[in-house]
DNA sequence: ATCAGTTTATGATATATATCAATTGGGGAG
DNA sequence: CTCCCCAATTGATATATATCATAAACTGAT
């Protein structure tokens, strides 16, 4: 049985079933669905019932609201080791957000019930669904107040350094979301992130082909980031 | 025993405690420890140690982070029934805000030790934790996409509506907080917050006596919170 | 009671950001 | 392949908000 299992391999058990013992494991396992999404295909729709536990193996994706004039606000981006359904999991019956993948993405979605279960049987499990819970709604909120401290070249700035150190770990790399859903993280209108962009290419901190940017003077990026 | 515990009677032990056995609720109850603030007292400074599981029998605060130039940034406002160091409270062994009594308040403080056995012996009040904190967390990143998307006037508008509506109960009402910090709530000036509450008043839609606030036309005020 | 510091308030001005308009280029649907 | 829509870009202008300056009212401390 416990060989059939094929989450004893998946490289994300340890970051969260690890104190799961092999029966729960085999429970989890047998109900689990795994799901591939491509660039563009909703992964949650806002007011859905919450029926999964989600999360992340592989991919980028962003989690958003839609207000009544139908304007996008994006609150955060989330890559594998995120717990995209983990906001509000257990607050309320129905998504408050919508999430999106921006890449190739795959999830592994488990029945809340199941999860639940686990939940009133394995304290270890409670103890660290409560610490990665905590952990994802910290960042996000402190993401909000980092943006909202910043002026236009101070949110660009920091976004771009978001994207390079936290996401892709490099100095270059594809943008994953056009300069309209920056200027929707970000709480600013498309042309003047552009505009900022432009700027930095300008000043010679950054380099633009389309999509592709490449971190050139990334102390003078921090220090903008930092101080305007 | 069980008769010395003023847990007992609390009346908040229903809203939190309520999976918890009597011997479960003397343990926590003979190591909590009850705090009075009065207005301006700190209960919560950014940087310390997390070591008490906090909550507020009465009062009102306001949670906040201060970053390197001094200034302030008020995340929320928060009630008896919020629970004030729920926000972190395992994600991290520091505090990353700072927690102020707007008015007379006073907390219920257990060892986060006592908490950490209890999530880890009784799987029900696991669950409950957990709601409660989806819950925090989801109303506090609410709350900031909402004043987010507004200017200047629907920013001041959610907020007369906020305190009028989910604090006090009433449209008439003494403000808890200064110009400066209604500024701070809502990331705009003090000055420019001045300015729109005054224009309210010219506008007839509410009444200013110092700190003092009566709402007087309730539905014109919804219309430019949610409308501009 | 007095002084100092803060809060509230208002006006003038500067600055940042939004809006509107026009152009170019690319990607997807047929 | 072509058409059309959307993304990216740039410029001109409008508007919202910040900044600076000033003053009165209030608050707390001595």
């Amino acid at each position: 049985m416990s060989l059939e299992c094929s989450c004893e391999a998946c490289e994300l058990k340890e970051l969260f079933f690890k104190n799961v013992s092999t029966d729960q494991l085999n429970s989890l396992c047998s109900s689990r669905i795994e799901r591939n999404y491509s660039r563009g295909d909703y992964i949650i729709e806002e007011g859905r019932y919450i029926e999964d536990f989600i999360y992340l193996k592989s991919g980028l994706v962003k989690l958003f609201v839609t207000n009544d004039n139908g304007k996008e606000q994006i609150l955060s981006f989330a890559k594998p080791f995120d717990f995209v359904s983990l906001l509000s999991l257990f607050s309320q019956k129905k998504y408050s957000y919508s999430v999106i993948a921006l890449e190739e993405s795959t999830t592994c979605n488990i029945s809340i019930a199941n999860v639940r279960n686990l939940i009133l049987e394995n304290g270890d499990f409670s103890m660290s669904i409560i610490e990665k819970m905590n952990t994802v709604s910290d960042a996000v909120i402190h993401e909000s107040l980092e943006i909202r401290r910043r002026n236009l070249r101070g949110r660009i700035a920091y976004v771009l350094l978001h994207f390079a150190d936290d996401i892709y770990g490099k100095k270059d790399f594809e943008l994953p979301v056009s300069r309209k859903e920056i200027a929707e993280y970000i709480g600013m209108t498309t042309e003047n992130v552009i505009r900022a962009l432009t700027e930095f290419r300008k000043d010679g901190i950054i380099k633009i082909y389309g999509k592709l940017i490449e971190i050139v003077a990334y102390e003078k990026l921090k220090q903008i980031s930092e101080h305007g």
